[in-house]
RNA sequence: GCGCCUGUAGCUCAGCUGGAUAGAGCAACGGACUUCUAAUCCGUGGGUCGAGAGUUCGAAUCCCUCCAGGCGCACCA
C-alpha cells in the first residue's frame, strides 16, 4: 500500500515537472507513513514540505497541485486531504486494504520476505566464544541477536552465511591445558598451584577426571612441555563440542565453525603481512611491526606483531577478515560485545587497507546483560568460573523466553534478564502474550471446523465486510509485516520484529474481546476467519524468524 | 585526559532515520468470565524527552557546550 501511494505520487510530481509548474528532479526518496490519528487519513506524506525548499513556493500550494495530479486508476483511494502545514493525507478506502490481505493468503509462509538483497552474499559472524570454557549467559544474547539477524536477511532476500569463529590459536589455549593437566596432577594427590590466566571453572575438574577415567595415571611421566598440547587438544575439543550442542538446544545453527589455526596454514598471515607491507601499510619499529591504522582514522596505530616473534589476534583477525571477502562475500556483519567497541577503527581501517569499501564491514554492537533473581544481581565471575551457563538458563526458563527475552531492548543496551520472570507463566512475560495470540485464533479456527464453517478461499470471501476500526487496524497491522522486516534488515534491528509483534498480538487480543468471529451470519463469519488467518500466518512467520515457537494450545 | 554508548511516565523500555496532540508494558486504582481460551480486555491517573543554547516551516531525533552513568583507551583476546 505504502508503494503504491509513493508511486502515484512519483507521477503527479512528474506531471507537474512536465507542466513547469513544479521545478526537476523528482525526488529520490518519498516518504509515505502510516498516520497515528485517523483524523489525518490512513497514510500520510511530507513530501510538499520536502519540495517547498526548491520550488520557492508554500507547501500547502504544492500539496494541491500534487493532490490534483494524482491518478488513482485502481481505485484504491477515498480521498487526499491537504492538512496542517502542508501534509496529503490519504483516506484509503476499505476495499483497498481487504485486497491486501490478498497477499497473505498468495504468499503464505514466504509472507513478509522481500527480495531487498536481491540475492547478495552477506557473511554474518557471531558468538565466537573461546573455547576455553562453556558458553554462559552473556554469550547467549550475542547468539539470539545473530541468528535472530541472519534469519531477518535471509528473509529480505540475502544470502546469509553463519559463522561461528573458533579462537583457538591464541596463547589462552595454552592456559587451558595447563589448567587441566594441574586438575589431573591433583586429582593424583599432587598440591598443585594455580598461576594467574588459568581456568579454575569446575568443567576443568570433569575435563580432568574424565581423561583420569579414561588414560588412568600414565601421564604423570610425562613433561609438561609435552603433556599441554595434548591436553589442549583435548579439552579444546570436548568444550567446543558442548558449545556447540548448547548452541544447537538454543536454536542457533552456524553453517561453519571457522578454526583460527586455519589462517596460520602455509604462514598465511605471515605473507599477508608481508603483502601489506609492501602496499606501505606496515611498518618497523623497535622489532615489532606495526599496522597503520592512523591511516583510515584509527587513533594509534596497532601491533600486528610483538617483540617476540608472535602475531597478536588483530594479526590474525586481519587474514580472518580478508579471508572472508575472499570467500565472496559482498558484506560482512561482526557481532560483539559492546566492551570490544574501541576494536571497531582498527578493524575498520583494516579493511580499508585489503581494497574495501568502508561499508563492507558492518559491527553490530551487544550490551551486557545483567543476570537476576528476583530482582536481585547474580554473581558472576568468570576468572573464578562461578557463572551462570547457557544451557543452565534454557534448562530453567525455556528456549523461547529466553530468546525472547534477548530480544526485547535495541542490542546496544542493557539488558536486565531476570530468571524468575522469565519462568513465570504469566503477564509479566510478554513472549506468551504473543504465543496466547497465536494459540487463541488456532482455536477459533478448530471450532469454527467444527461448527462447519472453513476459511473461504481470498475470491470466495466477502472481505468488505471487515469494517470494524478494530479490524481495520488489524489489517493495515498486518500489511506493516514486510516493511517491519526491511527496517530491521536496513538498520540492522532485530528487536523491531519484537516489538511489531507485541503490537499486532495486542490488536488481536482487543478485538477478540470486542467481537466475535463465529456467528450465525455465514459471510461476516467467513470474512473474519479470513482475517484471523491472514494474523495467524504472520504471527507464524514472525515467530519463526525469532526462532520462537508457535504453539496451537496453550 | 581522550574516545564510544546511554539518559524519555514511579520502574523497564519503544519512538519507523526531521513530522501533526511523545507511546507501550509493569506497578497503582476501578471495571469485564453462563460466550470462539481471563496467560486476555476496557477505563483512570501519571512527562521541563538530563540541562542550556543553535539549525528550520517543524527537534526526543541533527550541530555545539555542559551534567550524570556505563564501557573502552595492551606487544590480552
Amino acid at each position: 500500500m505504502k508503494q503504491a501511494l509513493v508511486r502515484l505520487l512519483e507521477k503527479s510530481i512528474q506531471a507537474g515537472i512536465e507542466q513547469k509548474v513544479l521545478p526537476p528532479p523528482v525526488p529520490t526518496r518519498i516518504e509515505v507513513e502510516l498516520t497515528k490519528d485517523p483524523g489525518h487519513g490512513d497514510y500520510a506524506s511530507n513530501i510538499a514540505m520536502v519540495l517547498a525548499k526548491q520550488a520557492k513556493k508554500n507547501p500547502r500550494e504544492i500539496a494541491k497541485i500534487l493532490s490534483e495530479r494524482i491518478e488513482d486508476r485502481d481505485g484504491l483511494l477515498e480521498k487526499v486531504e491537504i492538512a496542517g502545514p502542508g501534509f496529503l493525507n490519504f483516506f484509503v478506502r476499505q476495499a483497498g486494504f481487504a485486497r491486501l490481505l490478498g497477499d497473505v493468503h498468495r504468499q503464505g509462509e514466504r509472507y513478509g520476505s522481500s527480495d531487498l538483497g536481491k540475492g547478495r552474499r552477506v557473511q554474518i559472524e557471531y558468538v565466537s566464544a573461546n573455547p576455553t570454557g562453556p558458553l554462559h549467559i552473556g554469550h547467549a544474547r550475542g547468539a539470539v541477536v545473530g541468528d535472530v539477524m541472519a534469519n531477518i536477511l535471509d528473509a529480505v532476500g540475502f544470502k546469509v552465511f553463519r559463522e561461528y569463529y573458533i579462537n583457538d590459536a591464541g596463547n589462552q589455549m595454552n592456559n587451558l591445558g595447563k589448567s587441566v593437566l594441574l586438575r589431573y596432577r591433583e586429582l593424583l594427590g599432587e598440591t598443585v598451584e594455580f598461576s594467574e590466566g588459568c581456568y579454575r571453572g569446575e568443567y576443568i575438574r570433569e575435563l580432568a577426571s574424565e581423561l583420569r577415567k579414561r588414560d588412568g595415571d600414565r601421564y604423570i611421566r610425562e613433561k609438561p612441555e609435552d603433556l599441554i598440547p595434548r591436553f589442549t587438544e583435548f579439552a579444546a575439543g570436548a568444550i567446543l563440542e558442548g558449545i556447540q550442542e548448547d548452541l544447537r538446544i538454543f536454536g542457533c545453527v552456524f553453517d561453519r565453525y571457522f578454526s583460527e589455526r586455519e589462517l596460520y596454514r602455509d604462514d598465511g598471515v605471515g605473507k599477508l603481512l608481508g603483502e601489506l607491507e609492501e602496499k606501505g601499510f606496515i611498518y618497523r619499529e623497535e622489532g615489532t611491526l606495526w599496522f597503520r591504522t592512523t591511516a583510515f582514522g584509527d587513533e594509534k596505530d596497532r601491533v600486528v606483531v610483538r617483540q617476540n616473534g608472535d602475531p597478536t589476534y588483530f594479526a590474525a583477525d586481519i587474514a580472518y577478515h580478508l579471508n572472508k571477502f575472499q570467500r565472496g562475500f559482498e558484506s560482512v556483519i561482526d557481532i560483539w560485545g559492546a566492551d570490544h567497541h574501541g576494536y571497531i577503527p582498527r578493524m575498520s581501517a583494516a579493511v580499508q587497507a585489503l581494497g574495501y569499501e568502508k561499508d563492507a564491514l558492518k559491527v553490530i554492537l551487544v550490551q551486557l546483560v545483567n543476570l537476576l533473581r528476583e530482582g536481585k544481581p547474580v554473581a558472576m565471575s568468570t576468572r573464578s568460573g562461578e557463572f551462570v551457563t547457557l544451557r543452565e538458563v534454557v534448562d530453567e526458563v525455556g528456549k523461547d523466553a529466553a530468546r525472547y527475552n534477548f530480544l526485547m531492548r535495541r542490542s546496544d543496551s542493557h539488558l536486565d534478564f531476570d530468571l524468575e520472570i522469565a519462568k513465570k507463566q504469566s503477564n509479566e512475560n510478554p513472549v506468551y502474550y504473543v504465543q496466547y495470540a497465536h494459540a487463541r485464533i488456532c482455536s477459533i479456527l478448530r471450532i469454527a471446523a467444527e461448527r462447519g464453517y472453513t476459511v473461504p478461499a481470498y475470491d470466495r470471501a466477502d472481505l468488505s465486510l471487515l469494517q470494524l476500526p478494530e479490524e481495520v487496524d488489524l489489517v493495515k497491522a498486518v500489511t506493516r509485516f514486510p516493511e517491519v522486516l526491511e527496517g530491521a534488515a536496513r538498520s540492522l534491528e532485530p528487536h523491531r520484529v519484537t516489538f511489531y509483534l507485541n503490537d499486532l498480538a495486542g490488536l488481536f487480543h482487543s478485538y477478540y474481546n470486542k467481537n466475535k468471529v463465529i456467528s450465525d451470519d455465514a459471510a461476516l463469519t467467513g470474512a473474519r476467519l479470513f482475517l484471523c488467518r491472514s494474523v495467524l500466518t504472520v504471527l507464524q512467520n514472525a515467530l519463526k524468524i525469532l526462532g520462537v515457537s508457535a504453539p496451537e494450545k496453550m
